[in-house]
DNA sequence: TTTGACAAACGAAAGTTTTCGTATTCACTG
DNA sequence: CAGTGAATACGAAAACTTTCGTTTGTCAAA
């Protein structure tokens, strides 16, 4: 019998319900549906069994607002990010985050105003780290 | 009818296998097989299996020696790690690769120097976007 | 020349993901 | 009270993933 794998990741479509609940916070089914990519044509059950399945996987809770369901996250997107890097990390880049930015700045396409924001955001981390040093 | 999803990112085997691959150059099914982790334990046919889907789909191609396979990589190591980086971004980062490395950096504790090193690459790449408009 | 070893080809089984239809329940409202 | 609309529960189909067994082909050694 094969191993029954317990993943601790989101599946492509759990991550699109998942990214449209932590932007709402929470929300019912339709709330959520509502919040996906235009071009999603959906059927109201396939919704409600994605979110009962997510549900069971743990990766959501519920609690009932008169006989609907309101789902919300379980886990943070913030740390959701993390886990997800840590894996690429480890999958992807021999475990060295900084091959993985390395990597991330190399990419021709990526456009000049986000290799910026990137600079502008490791200044305000270096200038950080040299006050907390003064101190 | 389920519209037939033509996927361009391996599968978690598939990328164990590709791994393998990308540091070898190229190999047989017993090449790689041996360069898996030692814990794995997979058939020889399952092995075997596994790469002629990967050709099927187009991520390794093979050559013959003797009558046997040898197979290579298709995509680079660096390519696919900035096409997989260029996905995380846009899937759980709103497409903002500077918040995907703020929660790097963040949760990494990285040192000084390593941030320091990510800064002078960035310049360097800044500067050479200047200079070559054609990419 | 038969046999043994090794590789490929193929099919199939079991698990997971994605999607939806049907049935059921419950609260309103005409 | 019957009918309608909205929501959940459930089962199932189709696609994809992972794994392996069986069959077939080839080549060299006994």
């Amino acid at each position: 019998m094969r191993h029954k794998k317990k993943n601790e990741f989101l599946t492509e479509v759990e991550l699109e319900f998942m990214s449209v609940l932590w932007d709402l916070g929470q929300g019912n089914v339709r709330d959520i549906m509502a919040g996906l990519a235009a071009e999603r044509n959906l059927a109201y059950t396939s919704g409600a069994t994605i979110l009962r399945i997510m549900e069971q996987k743990g990766f959501v809770t519920s609690t009932k607002d008169g006989k609907t369901f309101v789902y919300a996250p379980v886990i943070a997107k913030d740390a959701y990010q993390s886990r997800s890097l840590r894996d690429l990390s480890d999958k992807l880049f021999d475990g060295t985050p900084a091959m993985l930015v390395a990597r991330l700045v190399d990419d021709n396409g990526m456009s000049d105003a986000a290799l910026e924001e990137i600079r502008a955001y490791l200044e305000r981390r270096l200038k950080d780290a040299d006050t907390q040093l003064d101190r």
